[in-house]
RNA sequence: GGGCGAUUAGCUCAGCUGGUUCAGAGCACCUCGUUUACACCGAGGGGGUCGGGGGUUCGAAUCCCUCAUCGCCCACCA
């Protein structure tokens, strides 16, 4: 049975995930063993694969195959989140291109059409992650809203509430007037946006003088409530105590004096409209000003807009500047660059809009967060991003939880009445109403009587407890799974949403646990394209995972994704990266093709080459086990892979297989042959974490192995001493051969034609080698001699020299001239070896290692300069 | 405006507390090659005054100052 020259991945990958699955390899239970636990980063659960996520969960895969193989109970919970405004706009899109519109459903069918959705879409994400090969704990799979992972929500709610951290208040938050809801700040960008600055003129009550005002939003002016010049401004001074009048509404405001305004700026006085910007809302508690809304839900003006009233914020912006011009009130439009926020799910510019919204307090609670990233309780790696942690753990704010949505965690409180306080927080209704006449000592309230708060919280407040919900640490604190699995070992994600999820994680893993949630978090980077744009779908730029897996097979674009990503910088995605990856895979293929392809003779004693070749891969494989081991400790996966990647293709196949294996119809020895395997086999387990397919595949044809002898749950290789002077000769054997190879090229030798080498062997470096030597540059013979034989083409390994007799073949002008230009060089460095310890400073100066060192180089030179006058000699 | 990190070969990046892993890796590039595992291969090769300038030091890619460019985070002046 022959085996293909390519490797075909489609096939055999779903071929060993399946099997993976049906013998629940991937199901951790609690047991004696360390856990080692990863939890996913829920994707939204009708989301698809982007490349991020790949990114992100090929490096948790490898983290937890590591962990599986190194003999940890490893577990990787997987799952979703219900993602509440991303979801809830797409079911109104749908709903939309139906014909309905979200405002002709009650709560209740407009959430059935939700969960359809979510039934229908949801998951998929998750069978595209097979694709990858996750080996996720399927069976603990959680959904954001799963009725266990609400109730822990509610609960959350409640004690935070009845703590005093939760409370309800009158705010300027971020309004979406797209999606009718609020947004937390995390989730407003800021875009430069060329805008305009409109001088609008004010009349002065009972004057006829006129106040200039810059303003970006003429349309405010319907809202506008007062003009506020700076108390210290000369040149305003005569206006003080007088009132404006408002154009167009022709209202009567106030003309007052804050610190605040900047001189400078515009014309130096502002109008105030302090229900729709942060800073007039500030400036209007401070000068008792009137509230004007006058916006609805969706941007429009209400009916302080007069007989703007029903037209868009921009509509009315565009037409009351003509109405403006009309009246002689628009002195100028100037053109002005400033930054506009906007929703990032969306994408319509925001609205600073006051309302009822509730809040949780930060500042007590991210306290021991921020200690415990700052003392490396929890590690963030790389280091670089304590830095902005810590800034915006210092500087929290008030988190607005509640959003006008109906997708997603009802908030628990329940109203009885219309005073601001007329709430009770509670569980369900009958509780609610419970507390209700407790608090109102009205035992005549009837559960209708109650009306529920019709927002849902934000999804960032039932993915920060992610972490604990998964093992239900909330409902039943105590329940083995928790005390077993949590704390975390490594959560794995984007720096995006450090402050969204990770901070928050971290808050509520104390608040709850009185326990990090998570000992290591590793942020990756944004994965972008050549052209350092991030992928996004908008841009058409990104790739499709599957097609990607589909094309170079998930081994492939694993290695593909981690060739390049070093912790917490972006990766400049490449589909070249991932034929480099599938390239490898097909070179691990290809070598288990050559081995499986020998003829193998149990009589056949190996020889001692073999016995040689074999102790020095089994030494160089400790040698870079340790790297590679270094190079996990450190998370630095890349570089993992990158040690791997040239274990297996430089040291085993390049050498170590050119080195043993038997000449053409010759056969191996049994003994080396069983030696050759259990080599790859630990080849296998190193590179399984990166290419679990192809090992498993390959580990699965080298013999029959019973279901728990799979190769996704043997053992990583142990460590052990190796021989760091066997290794140093075995490099000393290939600068030899490469320095016959490079005879053969600049001489036009072919392979075919055997040559004669002569040593003189200063180094004493041992005959053993001989075979190796031979072996793989093809010679005769192998003569050690004392005297440079008459011409030959030579070169130098260390103060060895290596004679190859061509006849006529040597060019003595060509020779000299290159044995010049190396004493030139070695005259060189002499000198600047020799300066260097001439300097008295440096010597008494610097280390004693280092001067030996120094002193070492410059024997070792002076021994070159004379070998090579030597040779120079001979060719005169 | 405030803070943080960057700038090393054509590209993506390593270079820890200053001195043989000090100028590196992978890819790309060029030359050569039907050596019977692999052209998703093999053997060679070119290529960087380590962003500019200054300083500290016997010695700087590495420490300090300064300028330039880029990126990220936070706040936001109408």
């Amino acid at each position: 049975m022959s085996l293909d020259t390519k490797y075909r991945a489609i096939e055999i990958e779903s071929k060993w995930y399946k099997y993976w699955m049906e013998n629940n390899y991937f199901h951790s239970e609690v047991d004696e063993r360390t856990p080692y636990t990863i939890v996913i980063p829920p994707p939204n659960v009708t989301g698809v694969l982007h490349m991020g996520h790949m990114l992100n969960n090929t490096i948790q895969d490898v983290l937890i195959r590591r962990a599986r193989l190194k003999g940890f109970n490893a577990c990787w919970v997987p799952g979703t989140d219900h993602a509440s405004i991303a979801t809830e706009a797409k079911v109104v899109a749908k709903l939309k291109s139906e014909g309905i519109d979200k405002s002709e459903l009650t709560r209740e069918e407009f959430l059935e059409h939700a969960w359809d959705w979510t039934h229908k879409h949801g998951g998929i994400i998750l069978e595209q992650l097979k694709k990858l090969g996750a080996s996720c704990d399927w069976e603990r799979t959680k959904f954001t809203m799963d009725e266990d992972m609400s109730a822990s929500v509610i609960q959350v709610f409640i004690n935070l509430y009845q703590k005093g951290k939760i409370y309800r208040g009158y705010r300027m938050v971020h309004w979406d007037p797209e999606a009718k809801t609020t947004l937390s700040d995390e989730e407003v960008f800021y875009e430069e946006t060329q805008g305009k600055l409109y001088y609008l003129k004010y009349k002065i009550e009972g004057s006829d003088e006129e106040l200039t005002i810059a303003t970006t939003r003429p349309e405010t002016i319907f809202g506008d409530t007062a003009v506020c010049i700076n108390p210290e401004d000369e040149r305003f001074k005569h206006l003080r105590g007088k009132r404006a009048i408002v154009p167009i509404t022709n209202r009567v405001v106030p003309i007052v004096e804050d610190s605040y305004v900047d001189p400078e700026f515009g014309t130096g006085c502002l109008k105030i409209t302090p229900a729709h910007d942060e800073n007039d809302k500030l400036i209007g508690e401070r000068h008792q000003l009137e509230i004007i809304d006058i916006f609805n839900e969706d941007g429009s003006l209400n009916k302080n807009g007069l007989h703007y009233e029903g037209k868009d914020r921009f509509v009315v912006r565009k037409e009351i500047t003509a109405e403006l011009t009309a009246l002689g009130l628009l002195e100028k439009i100037e053109n002005h660059t400033h930054k506009v926020g906007k929703s990032e799910r969306t994408g319509a510019v925001v609205e600073p809009r006051l309302s009822h919204q509730w809040f949780l307090k930060m500042k007590e609670l991210a306290q021991p967060a921020l200690e415990a990233v700052l003392n490396k309780e929890v590690n963030l790696i790389p280091e670089k991003f304590i830095n902005t942690y810590r800034h915006w753990m210092e500087n929290v704010r008030d988190w607005n939880i509640s959003r006008q949505l109906w997708w997603g965690h009802q908030i628990p409180a329940y109203y009885y009445g219309q005073e601001k306080d007329d709430f009770v927080v509670a569980n369900s209704i009958e509780e609610a109403l419970k507390l209700a006449k407790e608090k109102t000592d009205n035992q005549n309230l009837k559960e209708t009587d109650l009306t529920q708060d019709p927002d849902v919280l934000d999804t960032w407040f039932s993915s920060w407890l992610w972490p604990i919900t998964v093992f239900n640490g909330i409902l039943e604190p105590d329940n083995p799974e928790i005390n077993y699995y949590y704390p975390t070992n490594d959560l794995v994600t984007a720096p995006e949403i450090l402050f969204f999820w990770v901070a928050r994680m971290i808050i509520s893993g104390y608040e709850y646990r009185n326990e990090k949630p998570f000992h290591n978090v590793y942020l990756t980077g944004i994965v972008r394209d050549k052209m350092r744009r991030k992928m996004s779908k908008s841009l058409g730029n990104s790739p499709d995972p599957i097609e990607l897996i589909e094309k170079y097979g998930a081994d492939g674009v694993r290695v593909g994704m981690l060739l390049s990503s070093p912790a917490g910088n972006d990766l400049m995605f490449d589909k070249e990266l991932c034929k480099q990856g599938s390239g490898f895979v097909n070179k691990i293929w290809n070598a288990f093709r050559l081995v499986k392809g020998w003829k193998v003779d149990s009589n056949k004693k190996p020889s001692s080459t073999d016995s040689l070749t074999i102790k020095w891969y089994e030494n160089r494989f400790q040698q870079m086990l340790v790297e590679i081991e270094n190079n996990y400790d450190k998370y630095r996966i890349s570089d993992a892979l990158m040690s791997t990647y040239k274990l297996i293709w430089d040291d085993f196949c390049s050498w170590f297989l050119e080195m043993i294996k038997p000449a053409y119809s010759e056969s191996i020895s049994e003994e080396t042959y069983l030696k050759v395997i259990e080599l790859f086999e630990a080849n296998l387990k190193i590179l399984h974490p990166f290419v679990p397919f192809v090992t498993e595949e390959i580990w699965q044809q080298i013999a029959k192995r019973d279901v728990s002898e799979a190769l996704i749950i043997s053992t990583w290789p142990e460590s052990k001493v190796y021989d760091k002077k066997l290794i140093k000769d075995f490099e000393f054997v290939m600068d030899v051969i490469s320095g016959i190879r490079n005879i053969r090229k600049d001489k036009n030798i072919s392979f075919k034609d055997t040559l004669t080498l002569k040593i003189i062997n200063r180094e004493k470096l041992s005959n053993q080698f001989d075979g190796i030597i031979s072996k793989l540059t093809n010679l005769d013979q192998i003569d050690y001699v004392t005297e440079k034989p008459k011409g030959a083409m030579t070169f130098r390994v260390k103060s060895n020299e290596y004679f190859i007799p061509l006849v006529g073949a040597v060019n003595l002008d060509e020779e000299r001239e290159k044995l010049l230009e190396e004493l030139k060089y070695a005259e060189g460095f002499l000198k600047s070896v020799q300066k260097k310890l001439s300097n008295e400073r440096f010597v008494s100066g610097a280390p004693e290692k280092v001067v030996a060192l120094e002193r070492q180089k410059e024997a070792d030179t002076l021994a070159k300069i004379e070998t090579l006058k030597a040779s120079l000699k001979t060719l005169q």
